[in-house]
DNA sequence: ACCGGCGTCTGAAACGTTTCAGACCATGCT
DNA sequence: AGCATGGTCTGAAACGTTTCAGACGCCGGT
């Protein structure tokens, strides 16, 4: 593989000339620049970014570990971060724990040994070994999609509690009393928050909750929910789900079984994903800023990372309902 | 930030016992083990993964660079590549050029740069400058989802021509005889060989074939095309989408104008996402392996770039038709 | 008593960069 | 002519590891 050594060799001048070329190209010779690109051109050099980062301490990269990249909510994220990374000339690795902490910590180590920039960080879980072996690294981090307390990181979130009143006041509005509940795995705070808000939303009016918790987060275990939620009696008229794959995955139950949505069951998702409109009845859904999240946290990484070191903040965004087919009244 | 040396000192050996201790735990007597071990601890030491790299010559991470995560197609190539790559203690940095070439070049670049074990290319086009820079930097790659000489690289994909032609044979078989093909952009090869294969099966069928290329190959360019589709007249009886989003963009254009679907227009499209049977109606679809594409190049790269130095391969999976609603011939 | 071998540890070289003090030269000014 | 200045280049140190030859002490065998 070609260094640096060999390039100066090749073009005659020393290592630190060639260097020069590449990072501060002013303070050589119009003559010997070219020279020395066109021996740069004519060997393939490529720089060695190890080396380089040794000897200059910090890295050019951010990382992002996201919970679920099959969830197009956090290749949203995704997006929006590394729009706001490029416009400071660093690049974002993503990563995806798939909700498993193991997976979770193995990208969080690596990360700590790659002295990356920072890390935007969806966690499984906000205590846990995992990230108390990463927050003494020393590694920034920002809470991507977690509210955190500002002592401790930034964070940038939506409102879950005030995302499951929404869709618990409307289908309380609409006129349900027996509604059902398709949560994700308890440890997820943004699981607990929806269905607090939910709780909120109900409590005073004479409507009862039936709480079902899925396998995860996926279509699939929506369908399994959809399933269980068909078996139960009195059989619910509506469903609220935690995020939009459920719901789809609850909605394909509902069809497979000849119910019909939204006059037998009305349904709520959350996200407000491309495929919530698309779905075989046009899912409601609770919408957040995804893309906006993602440049957020990014920013406020950067920012942090940055000389003038900024006070921590935790900035949450609301969350706006979208009302489609899937539970509109009909007369 | 704490280095080996501070360790070494604090655990009074010297530096190459403490990397000893990481690194080949036996060679070194169990109670300076141990010590060490609990001044790592102590002093929460993080190897430096750059200086590492820089000392081994060879990294421990492989890239994975896919045309759009947005295509949830893409996400279950990169679990599969992500499982085998985890089976031999590798990371990977998953990145996303949605089918851009600057990004695709600015990605490669920090592919080269950073000396990773090797690339998983998905690219916008197999020619061009950035890939032959790329090319010149040495580091391996493998082809994902695009078919390449085995004089160049190894490559995994799926028989797109089949596969256009699994769709127009089902069409005609289905008795249609007014086609239309909704295409992403031709610099994709994918889009070629799916046309290829489609005008194939109907070559000396009876059916005529109408072509619409999309912007992209997302379920907004898909809402525009179906848009454009309602317009033409005589209108085609039926539409094959160059992947599911556009399917799925198509589709709601048809509900939306109030076009029955299969009865007055069907649809086929590729890939067969989770969500394509999810849909309004649900979608016939042309099925990839896509987790097993991932897996196996990612294999392939493991191979070529073990001391055992195996052949170039291009594996060729074949895709398989799934009839569902969208195509459902009523009487 | 001597020697070979083993287990354990040390010290230094090497990896490919960047950076910085200083060397050298030509130029323009006094 | 002498000197300061600015432009251009060089050489070496430093970054944090891994690795490897060698040093040292201890044991068992001859």
């Amino acid at each position: 593989m070609v260094g640096i050594k060999d390039v100066a060799k090749r073009a005659g001048v020393s290592i630190g000339t060639v260097s020069n070329v590449v990072n501060r190209p002013h303070v050589v010779a119009a003559a010997t620049r070219s020279r020395v690109l066109s021996v740069i051109e004519e060997l393939g050099y490529v720089r060695d970014e190890s080396a380089r980062q040794l000897r200059a301490g910090r890295s050019r990269v951010m990382g992002l570990l996201v919970l679920d990249l099959g969830n197009p909510f956090f290749v949203d994220v995704a997006r929006g971060a590394e729009e706001a990374a490029h416009a400071e000339g660093l690049n974002i690795i993503t990563c995806n724990s798939g909700q498993r902490s193991e997976l979770e910590a193995s990208y969080l180590a690596m990360f700590a040994e790659q002295r990356v920039r920072g890390v935007l960080l969806s966690p499984v879980a906000t205590s846990g070994a995992a990230l108390a072996a990463f927050r003494r690294s020393g590694t920034p981090y920002v809470f991507v999609d977690r509210k955190a307390p500002a002592s401790e990181a930034s964070s940038v979130s939506v409102d879950d509690v005030a995302g499951g009143a929404l869709a618990g006041r409307h289908l309380v509005e609409t006129g349900h009393r027996r509604i059902a509940f398709v949560n994700g795995p308890a440890i997820l705070t943004q699981c607990r928050d929806r269905e607090q808000g939910l709780r909120s939303a109900l409590a005073g009016s004479a409507a009862e909750l039936t709480v079902l918790e899925a396998i995860g987060l996926d279509v699939s275990s929506g369908r399994d929910a959809g399933a269980r939620l068909l078996g139960t009696s009195p059989r619910p008229t509506a469903v609220f789900c935690a995020n939009d794959l459920l719901a789809l995955g609850v909605l394909q139950a509902m069809v497979g079984a000849g119910v019909r949505v939204p006059d037998e069951m009305a349904i709520v998702g959350y996200d407000d994903i491309e495929f919530a409109g698309a779905a075989a009845v046009p899912l409601t859904s609770v919408r957040q800023p995804a893309r906006r999240l993602g440049r957020t946290a990014a920013e406020l990484l950067l920012a942090e990372t940055s000389d003038t070191k900024p006070e921590r903040r935790a900035v949450v965004f609301t969350p706006e309902l979208v009302v489609r087919e899937s539970t509109r009244v009909r007369r």
